[in-house]
DNA sequence: CCAATCCATAAGTGTATACTTATATGTTGG
DNA sequence: CCAACATATAAGTATACACTTATGGATTGG
């Protein structure tokens, strides 16, 4: 299967290169939330905080529930696969601290 | 030690986020090179590459080595350690979560 | 020497980003 | 049903970014 074009990885580290986002994301690892329970604790506007859910979107690293007029955000764990991916590929340096990380990976597949 | 402000965090995503700017790292990652060895290969100019050079340098994933005129930069392998120490420490999230669900589940069977 | 080479920086430009306020869409409670 | 709520999108703005050309400083070869 052919992967990817390297676009997604683009996309992963241009929404990770937000301070915000990784905040938001952080917290979304955490458990699930709304928009307006993320908007808590930020200080920006809720259409900032949905702009932030689309980026983090796009790439991969959250997901969405639906129920009614709420909207529960969540981490997808799988989204930062191509991250990895890309460490992985970029140097054998870290072979052995990849390995570690990868077995923790592992462990979430289950 | 003090750790550093998670800024050294923003500054790796960001230089990680341009395309080009990952070729060149990759580029270097197989062997030290200078501006204009890496200038073949890449459809910018000069002061690009050198921009780029210093962006990297920024993020602490390169580092160079002057000799008379020519300067050889080359990947810094300890430099994704924050980038490593970032996903480790946003997935340990997920690991406490199963934890913790386990631990539930646990108690609902006792 | 000094002209050529190597590299960095300055300055300018078009586009992208991160935010804002305003508004549109959909949903629920009363 | 409708007013309040939850969220997304539109539109505008200020800043950041990735590039360019021009230029400056440093070093070397001939």
């Amino acid at each position: 299967m052919e992967s990817q074009p390297a676009v997604i990885e683009t996309e992963i580290f241009r929404a990770l290169a937000d301070p915000t986002r990784r905040a938001v994301l952080e917290r979304l690892g955490k458990g699930e939330q709304t928009v307006t329970e993320l908007r808590t604790g930020f200080a920006v506007s809720q259409p900032a905080i949905s702009q932030h859910l689309a980026a983090l979107r796009r790439a991969g690293l959250v997901c969405e529930r639906r129920a009614g007029r709420h909207v529960y955000y969540r981490a997808d764990p799988a989204g930062i696969a191509p991250l990895i991916g890309w460490i992985e590929r970029y140097q054998s340096f870290w072979r052995d601290r990849l390995e570690r990380l990868k077995d923790v990976l592992q462990e979430m597949d289950e």
